[in-house]
DNA sequence: TCCTTAGTTCAAAAGTTATTGAACAATTGG
DNA sequence: CCAATTGTTCAATAACTTTTGAACTAAGGA
């Protein structure tokens, strides 16, 4: 019950271009490095599309490389690959998500936390 | 006889992002960061598609505030906009000419340098 | 077992992007 | 002026991408 994902090497520059220039899916990006190490599942990212869209756009990313998703029962939880990115193109990762954390444009993901019990 | 580009202030992440997200303007980026300083005119890129082609490719570069083309006779002398883009997205360019440079998939601008006299 | 939750798959529709050739415009050199 | 050079525009087409809803699978809890 493991999801394809290419290997390192595999990791194409103009595809994961591609795949990040959508305002949806930088968002994303943006969303998880904002929360790297906690992996997060796609119900997380409801604000930005429809349940069958964000199954769409995360299998882009995963596809594209930039996105590790992990089986846990019946969650996929993601995280980034900034490790392996880092090491395919240096640079590129950290200067993206600065850049996304500065664009007012993007869709926000809300701030919908997990209820902390009273 | 000047043709439209963003200020900086109008280049758009997602924008720039998926208008380098295709191998023949890619290449065409690589190239030019590759004669930075020098202004090439748009059949230097001949090799990477037709007349007619290159002018939609180049009119996109342009029109995302990646390059700059001026009109010089009857040619565009086109540039990076290296310094804008660095300043409005601060390592992003340098990253991803560094990882074009290594991608042996993007299609090469060829060596038909100018002749020199013999 | 039955129900719920989490997410995928499929097919259709809508929208966007890339590529082509023919026709056009503007400048330059003879 | 005429012809060549440089590049654009236009319309058509082909190819891809995004979005949708309905149907589905798989795991987990009551």
């Amino acid at each position: 019950m493991t999801l394809p994902h290419p290997n390192i090497d595999q990791i194409s520059l103009p595809i994961v271009l591609g795949v990040l220039g959508d305002p949806t899916r930088l968002a994303i990006v943006r969303y998880l490095a904002s929360k790297e190490g906690v992996p997060l599942n796609c119900s997380r990212f409801l604000d930005l599309g429809s349940k069958t869209n964000l199954s769409y756009h995360l299998a882009k990313l995963r596809e594209a490389g930039v996105t590790r998703a992990e089986v846990v029962g019946t969650n996929r939880m993601i995280t980034l690959r900034r490790a392996d990115l880092d090491a395919r193109f240096p640079g590129l990762l950290d200067s993206v998500i600065a850049a996304a954390v500065d664009d007012p444009a993007l869709p926000a993901v809300g701030g919908h936390d997990i209820d902390v019990p009273a």
